[in-house]
DNA sequence: AACCAGGACGTGA
DNA sequence: TCACGTCATGGT
């Protein structure tokens, strides 16, 4: 077994599955939070889901999820948490909604612009045509891909990488798709897998390698070699 | 009370 | 191409 493979079942052995994307849900009291759905990977019900997935995936560029919980709240109370809302609401608005997710002034922009490209979509979007657009770098674009679209795209993030370096696995300037096809090349292409395995290194990374806060041992360090 | 979070863009060399 | 500054709120 190759060794991309065997790490993703040691973190798997040691977390319980992650169950990304998180979703707005609201209880009996009708209190909205995101949760997580371990071991569900159906296709999003309908284009508002995917819609919702990929408006979340842009706001929580460089920014904790609970803050973008916080503007999800906002814009589903307003029910504007879909294309068509996102499109009437004034651009100011949208800025006052967002603020919690922080860069508010850029990121209201950047979902106006998605969501003229997202209304005229009619098919499965390409990659290059969502890195065509203002805002979205090839983590937010595999992110919708692969969560939004149920794509095969494997996701990098800063915590990936931080992992793997100490791993010894990948250079400190190693650049995003080489990361990207390392592991697409090692793994089944199965998006199922790379959700998983995703979730599973924010999960190890959170725990090992926030950032110069690194105090305890990666017990990967010693178990991928035997 | 600094430091950082599930990045991306614009600029200059 | 690439290093660097910028964007911003909220949690620890």
């Amino acid at each position: 077994m190759n060794k991309i493979l065997k790490i993703y079942k040691l973190l798997y052995d040691e977390y319980k599955p992650q169950g990304w994307w998180p979703i707005l849900m609201s209880n009996e009291s009708e209190e909205y939070a995101t949760l997580y759905h371990p071991n569900d990977f159906s296709y999003p019900k309908n284009r508002d889901q995917r819609f919702e997935i990929s408006i979340g995936a842009i706001l929580t560029q460089n920014t904790a999820w609970k803050n973008v919980e916080k503007a999800l709240i906002n814009l589903k109370k307003q029910d504007l948490l879909n294309c068509k809302g996102i499109l009437r609401v004034n651009e100011e608005k949208l800025k006052e909604l967002i603020r919690p997710s922080g860069y508010y002034n850029q990121k209201a922009e950047r979902l106006k612009i998605f969501a003229d490209w997202f209304s005229k979509l009619r098919k499965i979007p390409q990659r290059n045509e969502l890195l065509s657009l203002k805002g979205i770098g090839p983590e937010t674009a595999d992110s919708i891909l692969l969560y939004a679209f149920k794509i095969p795209s494997f996701v990098v993030d800063a915590y990936t990488k931080r992992t793997f370096y100490a791993l010894g696995l990948i250079k400190k300037d190693s650049k995003y798709e080489e990361v990207k096809h390392l592991f697409e090349q090692n793994l089944p292409k199965d998006f199922k897998l790379y959700q998983e395995y995703h979730a599973l290194l924010v999960e190890h990374a959170k725990r090992f390698y926030l950032k110069n806060k690194n105090s305890k041992e990666d017990f990967l360090k010693t178990k991928i070699h035997h």
